[in-house]
DNA sequence: CTTAATATACTTGTATACAAGTATATTACG
DNA sequence: CGTAATATACTTGTATACAAGTATATTAAG
């Protein structure tokens, strides 16, 4: 596991959800790994409270199984949870954004046009791999401008789950695509053409696609069905 | 606060979790009211650590505030977090009643069918206590039929910002309407009826409408703005 | 009496010890 | 050699002790 630096404020419960979290979704920790409260703890030079705490918690977004007594196992990929997990994150993404287009103010376009102009200067100095920070936080910005950002944050433990088979996937190449998309999305969203918006979500998450017949050949391991 | 009983296989934690569930959608547990790790495990008769467990997953979902080495409090009455609930109460259970009318089968339309047939016994028993179970069941059982019963887990805690605003709400007695609402959605996904089964719940959530003013003015302590 | 300094009694965060149960390795037996 | 009984070394669940910090009560000074 890669064990990040543990910033100074933070308890070593969030230090411990924060490199747990980051090892699940890089596959790092490979889903049907056995993991352990006393050597996470070692590890991380934290005591078992604080990993235990955090094991909970992703436990219960199913990205852990715990089995008292015997073991705790990094989930394996279920095509059931993630297909649950993309079906929330678009009927939301969709009902977000439509609510942007009703709230969005001046506040609410500095906030988006200043993450999009980033994303293209970064892809205009091909400096793609500072875009995908980026992405993740011009979604937040969309619930926040929507004024739906505890939403955000309830999901994104569980969009874990779509994201890491993401990451399995080869053809993750075409992302500088998703630039163009934001930018469509702030100026349809700038216009408050919820029937654009709408349409780009769409497109936009259809770029996710997963092939999952090809990733299950490659690691059939991985899958629990 | 009203301590019911551990199951005998039940771990402490899970008993901590659905007794402070309980206590603060009943609004036995004030809102803005202090509770200690130590006060609950006394009168919970267990320790610190499954209270504190159980804790601090109510705290992700927001129902109670821990401030460190200060205390740990009921969370406030917050309009935007009760809208947030709402808000997405109502496109998940609109998303899912859709799937429900393309996934329905033999076996889920027993299993609909039971629990709205015995609302209707209980109600022309005039048991209409025995209808408030049934209701969260028969929202479950849609989410089932539909596949997506993990999303019905992942939100049904945070849905208690929105139930237990209702609960201090005087006109929860036209309770008896939502058996036909129930009857006529189960009719409508029986006949893959995506229109008017979406029209439904549209009109069985508006049967939940809270009258925000007129609890802020009874409670106004309760609330966070 | 007022005000400031100091105890005191809390709070949650973390570390650790023990309890209870599981799976594997080892040992003894046939 | 094969099999069953028994240690052994794990696992997570729970209880408890201590650490660090906050807020209030108490005390002392002016």
């Amino acid at each position: 596991m890669k064990v990040l630096n543990k910033y100074s404020r933070e308890t070593a419960r969030d230090f411990a959800l924060r490199v747990l979290k980051e090892n699940i979704l890089s596959l790092e920790l490979k889903p049907g790994m056995a993991i352990s409260e006393n050597e996470l703890s070692a590890e991380l030079k934290i005591s078992r409270t604080p990993v235990r705490e955090a094991i909970i918690e992703l436990a219960k977004a199913y990205l852990i199984e715990i089995y008292p007594q015997r073991g705790s196992f990094i989930s394996l990929i279920d095509p059931k949870m993630v297909e649950e997990a993309r079906f929330l994150r678009k009927i939301t993404d969709t009902a977000v954004i439509e609510t942007a287009c009703d709230e969005i103010d001046e506040e609410g376009i500095k906030l988006l046009e200043d993450n999009v102009s980033l994303q293209e200067y970064y892809l205009s100095k091909g400096m793609t791999d500072k875009i995908f920070e980026l992405d993740n936080q011009f979604h937040k910005d969309i619930y926040v401008v929507a004024k739906k950002d505890i939403i955000y944050e309830i999901h994104s433990t569980l969009m874990i789950h779509f994201d890491r088979v993401r990451n399995l996937s080869v053809a993750t190449v075409k992302d500088f695509k998703v630039v163009g998309d934001h930018r469509n999305m702030l100026e349809a969203i700038k216009a408050r053409d919820k029937k654009t918006a709408v349409e780009l979500v769409d497109k936009h998450l259809s770029r996710y696609q997963i092939d999952e017949k090809e990733i299950r050949s490659k690691k059939p391991e991985y899958f629990k069905v």
